[in-house]
DNA sequence: CTTGGAATGTCAACAAGGCTGACGTATGTT
DNA sequence: AACATACGTCAGCCTTGTTGACATTCCAAG
């Protein structure tokens, strides 16, 4: 039942399902062009608008939760988080409980640039959301959801709406 | 009327806007993951599963066609290619009518590989869509299309379904 | 109080895969 | 004959990922 349902309710040929890929590479490039732009101005990458994003979205976080939410080793993190905080873009605060952990936060500077980031990838977004309409992004979430890892979806789900 | 419309049928705050951003950041993720792991065991990486993606999507296609396509440098192609060519996956035959470029078709093993990499995303797709029902999908297809650069969906939408 | 282990930082070396610039060689086109 | 196009290649640079090794700091358990 459950597969004859599932092929009726959704016939997905080979050549369906590799459109689908081909769409989540061409958007994927989109998604990120607009940022990286930007970022070329400040001599900065992906990497670094990653980390920008992600200690804006959870204020305080600790360097381990920011490997584990973005994948990474520490290695290539602290390289990019050392840049940051050079230039005055992020404070790494001694954590007050346990002094061995840094609490990171955005500057003004760092509040700054995240939001121009966020900004122009918003404005990308909003648009497809807004030609694609509000049932389409419901779909789209759901999809997306349910293409991540476990762990991962776990993680994203708890976050706060 | 367009904006007050716009903001009624899509109420898009700058949070859930964010989300969607994360999303599509996470969702990426698990989208490569899976091929990654193939790739790592014959010492290629995304670059290759892209050109032999993109070859297998339109035999003999110029490397010129596929550099467009790709949005990359010939001397990065031109790497990933080589690599290709040399390992017996793709065989770049001189061309009929000009004879400056090269046409490219995947071999037997090319196609193998290919196909199996295919499999494993296609595998994590068909789950994704399965999981998120059939009005999901189009609204997560729309999504993606909105979010290309219009060039680029001009190209994707020529291509034959 | 000592010690184990966790959290962090850092140095070094390496690889993939982008990039630019320059140059060479066929081959077409005018 | 001259110019343009398609492709390859060499050299060098950058970002961002990796592993491995090691130092420091400091909490917490014994």
């Amino acid at each position: 039942m459950d597969g004859h349902d599932g092929e009726k309710l959704l016939f997905l040929t080979d050549e369906q399902l590799r459109r689908g890929i081909e769409a989540m590479f061409f958007a994927y490039r989109g998604f990120t062009s607009d940022p990286d732009r930007i970022l070329e101005e400040f001599g900065y990458g992906r990497a670094h608008h990653r980390a920008l994003h992600f200690i804006n979205r959870s204020p305080g976080t600790t360097v381990n939760n920011l490997l584990a939410v973005l994948g990474v080793t520490k290695q290539s993190l602290n390289r990019v988080l050392r840049t940051l905080v050079e230039d005055g873009m992020v404070d790494a605060r001694v954590g007050q409980r346990d002094r061995r952990e840094r609490h990171l936060h955005l500057t003004a500077d760092g509040r700054s640039l995240e939001r121009k980031l966020a900004q122009a990838q918003q404005t990308r977004m909003r648009a497809a959301y807004r030609a694609a309409g509000p049932e389409a992004v419901s779909g789209f979430r759901l999809v997306l959801e349910a293409m991540m890892d476990p762990e991962i979806r776990r993680h994203f789900k708890s976050l706060k709406d």
